[in-house]
DNA sequence: ATCTACTGTAATTAATCAAGTTACATCAAA
DNA sequence: TTTGATGTAACTTGATTAATTACAGTAGAT
């Protein structure tokens, strides 16, 4: 397939909103930034209102943030996103009449799921607003090496 | 995409290798246990090959692991199988020229290397030998109840 | 009231990627 | 030398996702 930056363009969006919080927001405007379609900005936009992360108005070009960017972090993003998708896929297609076959997938399961929730436990770590902070502080490191 | 067990099969292939070492393995005989064609056992023992996890002689039906199967780990055969491919998607085509657009991406980066790092260290924790070891009670748990 | 600009969403297209398949050269061993 | 393997390249198929097209519904200014 092509590789997913739902999640990386949706963190995307929520740290523009917060940062733009104060000028008019189309979904015009955000495309720009993630240069894509303002309808993949919206597709996207409508997850994130579905998973209670902002609030939108049909009609008006001022999407919010439901909580306060320290409330969100990057693990409520990607499950609103990704769900429960998992990272490592497993083979649920194995010859059940192996004793490999038949038991690797389950017990493989447990491993994944392990190494899943220590990445997730990374993701809570970070809030929208340490992203927020970082960013800004990289733009000020930019700026004085001109 | 359609997504991929390459990481599953070859601890598949690996297990197979370890518990039937003593009889005569084909890629064919390998293949109906994963449950897909022998070519496509062969294609991933090439590159677990190339990774120096296992030996194999052309035309001999002798796969063999090339260290004692609480020498390899889990990540051992991730990093031969995916190699360093991301879990978590940057979108590399923001716009530059924006300040959350032009450093988001950059940042992200750091922060899904943590929660790479963190899944790998839960992958290396596990050996092929304590994966067996899991399959095998499994299996007579299984026994027992008939 | 009615433009204009915008959101929300469905449907289609195009690109990408991995497994499956076909084909064949090469090697091992009886 | 025949049979049964491996190794690998080339092509096909299926699945997935962003991009695109189209359009109905809403907000707000004039």
């Amino acid at each position: 397939m092509r590789i997913s930056t739902r999640f990386s363009d949706s963190i995307h969006i929520l740290a523009f909103i917060e940062v733009y919080k104060d000028i008019k927001l189309s979904s015009d405007v955000i495309a720009n930034s993630v240069n894509t379609s303002a309808v993949v900005i919206r597709r996207l936009m409508g997850v994130l209102r579905a998973a209670g992360l902002i609030d939108t108005k049909q009609g008006s070009a001022e999407p919010k943030l439901a909580k306060d960017p320290s409330e969100i972090t990057l693990l409520d993003i990607y499950f609103a996103t990704e769900g429960n998708k998992p990272i490592f896929e497993l083979d649920k297609n194995t010859n059940p009449d192996c004793i490999v076959g038949g038991n690797i997938q389950e017990v493989l399961g447990t491993y994944y799921e392990d190494a899943k929730i220590a990445a997730k436990r990374k993701l809570n770590e970070t809030t929208l607003e340490d992203l927020i902070e970082t960013i800004l502080v990289k733009q000020k490191y930019k700026n004085s090496k001109n």
